[in-house]
DNA sequence: TAGATTGTTAATCGATTAACAATC
DNA sequence: TAGATTGTTAATCGATTAACAATC
């Protein structure tokens, strides 16, 4: 049931919107939020109205309300528990992101193959030698794994984690994982936005024109 | 006239036919690329059809001619010059990733505004004081602007970058960049994609169903 | 009241899916 | 020939857009 571009633009929505409660402004209308997003006010109010949250005629949306119902709308009022696969630079990067615990996502392991690594505390976190895997999970199971391992690695650390019962991946691998179909896998492809830019620029610089679209 | 979706899946061809090529393989049908990628083999074959390239009836495609079809399509085979803003730890993992010189993609300058990074060696880039974008782009002028400032900077930072004359953006802060419309911004939401999770686990969990999508 | 804004219903558009013809 | 695969055309589906009614 959730709606892809919908629950996509969410975030946007509250990022804009933790700054007006900050500037210490009550309400918000959807033309507001459509003009910083640069999409039609349309959009924002049926996205809104995804929500189930109902607005006041001539004055738009109270916005504590609106922080609350999106926040709900997406999840991010569920604590999320997770496991990091791979402590090298993205992985370590994803450790410093700032704002997942505002999402909700608390990251309780870390794992990594190489020597230099275990044992190291990056960013508030020891890394664990990746054999050990099993008996970490086991004694501290995470709701959900994110691979930030090599493209060669992922689908045998995948195979893994399956095995011991982990079910949703959020996977910032360059492969496609083969999980059973009762498992979810995110993926996080950085490679697709920058063909999307790539494509953009050769078009644009041809004189031709398209939907900006994502 | 690039559309997304078709464009957002090429990479994932790609990464599996470079591996199939390594493997001697000369042919690839569409229902073996969309078993992979656990889509449709008609939502394959109208991606390909967008390169042009024809296939051949019986046999599918030649892998050689493909990965040369969608590199094309993409705008790969173009290098791109591209200058990274902010040094922390998404801009070093960035550096780090081996595949964006086989995308096209190079990074010809860096910057920061912390002292400690400036002057550093990241990967290979010295990275410079950002009060001298202007002085450094005008020397060495890129294509595109990679953003990964914090989210209070990156707006001042692409202010500056478009005063500069930078036309193109890859925006990986947290915010909607407010910029000229012949600007183009590509957005890459990593908040998005963890909204898309944890919605999908919430729903997972209610026992409801939805489609799988992105 | 007039005006601004939400919210509903219908129309449009674009992407996916289905059916099947073409052909190697 | 039979079978596998591409490729075309039409149908469906889902998201966006348009029009406008409701109402504070």
């Amino acid at each position: 049931m959730p709606n892809s571009p919908t629950v996509r633009r969410m975030p946007t929505y509250l990022h804009r919107l933790f700054r007006m409660r900050n500037d210490g402004e009550q309400f918000v209308s959807s033309s507001e939020l459509a003009r910083y997003l640069r999409i039609e006010p349309i959009v924002t109010r049926k996205d809104i109205a995804m929500t189930g949250l109902p607005g006041h005629r001539r004055h738009g949306y109270v916005i504590d309300e609106l922080i609350a119902a999106i926040k709900d709308y997406i999840g991010w009022n569920d604590k999320i528990t997770a496991t990091l696969l791979g402590a090298g630079s993205l992985g370590s990067a994803l450790l410093g992101y700032q704002d997942f615990p505002s999402y909700g996502l608390d990251i309780i392991s870390v794992f990594d193959a190489n020597p230099d690594k275990i044992g190291q505390d990056i960013r508030g976190h020891r890394v664990f030698n990746i054999k050990l895997l099993p008996d970490v999970i086991k004694l501290n199971p995470p709701k959900i794994a994110i691979i930030c391992v090599t493209s060669d690695a992922a689908q045998q650390v995948a195979d893994t984690l399956v095995s011991l019962g982990i079910r949703y991946f959020w996977n910032f691998a360059n492969v496609s994982l083969q999980v059973p179909d009762d498992v979810i896998v995110q993926r996080e492809v950085i490679a697709g936005g920058f063909a999307m830019l790539a494509s953009k620029i050769k078009y644009a610089e041809k004189g031709e024109h398209f939907n900006l679209g994502d």
